[in-house]
DNA sequence: CTGAAAGCGCTTACAG
DNA sequence: CTGAAAGCGCTTACAG
């Protein structure tokens, strides 16, 4: 007889089919008593919800958004993606919503798809990553009314709630560390210029330096392909003066940094040292393992999730969330500088 | 007014619900003139699909999954994956399909959501990959009758279709290479035993050691992890006759392996040479850059995704299909052996 | 607390 | 080729 479905239910238990949806949904309307027995009934002819007819009803679509922009082809998803995608997934997998992932290849075809997904109801909600500095995709969010969390900042998103690390204060925490240990030339090999949070660390790069009166602090933009990454590594160690740190906003970036060192005979962390931004098994596997920046990417993705979920329950429930700054996980490819 | 709806169009141009439906699908039942009226009318007023009712009205739920078991905190995406699925949702956005991609953390679980989904008619299909030796899933989705292509094979996925590659073919052209460079100990860390292509690369290794006379031909599984690959590469390293040759199952490991070899003064690829059954991003930023099997993995996600949408289409056409087995990239790894 | 009914926005036989 | 109607499986006012 195929699927049940809620008259069946009904008509098993002998009440309406508004009853059984009252029931299932633990929503007032019917006694505890009925309660329990429709959910018998239902638990006996194994009844499933259907997605489709619930959201048609006008419930939700029981699924979020999460849209990347990159080049379809060069997608490495990095390790902190990974990471991330678990943590959402694990976060909203408790309240059985599942995440419909997309990597596009720019932004405008990304804000193409909100449209899209928004007009046909396929999801309840979308998650922001990667702010860009004057960011078009908030303002489409904002006008489409799709309930959205951003991941990043402060600042800088609308009236949209954001889930944010403090990026400054673990760029400083990098660069006091580095001073510390003797360092006064250190570059940067930051990410894309477009994004707000390599603004931000460029920034603290700077301010450090000058607080710290460093000789050289310098930032270069990268696309944060390991390519990029590898030659621009390759021409500061090229250099008469060159740096004795490098700091790497990527460990895919850092890798590849090391790589080159190694290749060119400069030791690490002997006469370079680096750090990266993020940490991943990428930073331990390699030899020496690397300094890096760890937080804690799958609690991070658990709550977003969980902002989300609860502005889709009370829209007015909105508010932005701070986590943990990133601490410095110390390993063995930063050391004194040689001389 | 809110969105517009099929019965908007209907009254705008004059015709019926029906017409409108037929004339979006590109359907028989309407005249082309009428058609193209209504498919302007439509474009006017910048109807979209609501995608809900229309897999509550009998079609598709435009959506595929795929369902992934391992360890959620532990998930790095290897750049397998990350490629594969690039190429997947590559292959699905052609028809406007979205790809579902959930987590779980075992096979139960995994079997769970292929129930729930099947039966919430959240997807259409699946893709099945990590085939197992005696793989229960297999018997789950031909009961459920949900349209399914399995990555992997030849053989062993009962009556579902398959795309794979062959990798006994794959490991025969690595140790020929490493045999015709003079290398006679060769170790082999492979990856689960329960997977099928473990098994089957376990087995080609075997053979060919036969066939071309080699000293010692050892696999040592492992859970792919970086952890078991540096410590079974340590193992056999501290060993007095160690291999003069590793072939690592994944990338991840073979860097691992690596920075091991590093660790403990081995000379790569002077006094160890390592291939990577997995080319990416990670075996070549890495120094030296290793050599690797190579394959065109957003290309194997496209054909994955074409042989589903096919399936979709018309069930009939359940086909295997066998894709170019991979090529060793040689690169800086792999050498004479020293003595 | 419960029932009977309408409606969500489509698709699809069934008549004409 | 076209129209009017029923139906997909839920949810949600609206009466009782």
């Amino acid at each position: 007889m195929g699927r049940p479905t809620i008259a069946d239910i009904a008509r098993q238990a002998g009440v309406s089919k508004g009853a059984v949806s009252f029931a299932l949904n633990g929503r007032p309307g019917v006694s505890e008593e009925t309660r329990t027995r429709i959910l018998r009934v239902a638990e006996e002819m194994k009844w499933r919800p259907h997605s489709a007819a619930r959201a048609l009803g006008g419930a939700r679509a029981g699924a979020v958004g999460l849209v990347l922009a990159r080049p379809a082809r060069t997608l490495g998803l990095e390790p902190f993606f990974a990471q991330l995608l678990s943590g959402l997934q694990a976060g909203f997998s408790v309240h059985s919503t599942a995440l419909q992932l997309l990597v596009v290849e720019d932004t405008a075809a990304e804000i193409e798809v909100y449209r899209r997904w928004a007009s046909e109801h396929r999801v309840d909600g979308f998650v922001l990553v990667d702010l860009q500095v004057r960011d078009p995709r908030i303002d489409v969010l904002e006008e489409l009314g799709m309930p959205t969390v951003v991941l990043g900042g402060p600042g800088k998103h609308g009236k949209l709630p954001s889930v944010w690390a403090d990026d400054r204060e673990a760029m400083l925490s990098i660069v006091e560390y580095l001073a510390a240990l003797g360092h006064r030339r250190i570059a940067h090999l930051a990410g894309l210029p477009a994004f707000q949070h390599t603004q931000r660390r460029i920034r603290a790069l700077r301010d450090a330096a000058k607080r710290l009166g460093l000789t050289e602090a310098l930032s270069l933009p990268t696309d944060f392909s390991d390519a990029e990454g590898a030659a621009a590594t390759r021409t500061l160690l090229a250099r008469r003066e060159r740096p004795t740190a490098i700091i790497y906003d990527s460990d895919v970036m850092a890798v590849a940094g090391l790589g080159v060192a190694t290749e060119m005979g400069v030791a690490v962390p002997g006469e370079l040292s680096i750090v990266s931004f993020d940490d991943s098994v990428l930073a331990r596997i390699v030899h020496p393992p690397l300094t890096a920046l760890s937080r804690d990417t799958f609690t991070l993705g658990e709550q977003v999730a969980q902002t989300l979920l609860a502005v889709l329950d009370d829209p007015a429930a909105a508010a932005d969330l701070k986590t943990p700054t990133p601490r410095l996980t110390v390993r063995e490819s930063t050391a004194v500088p040689r001389r």
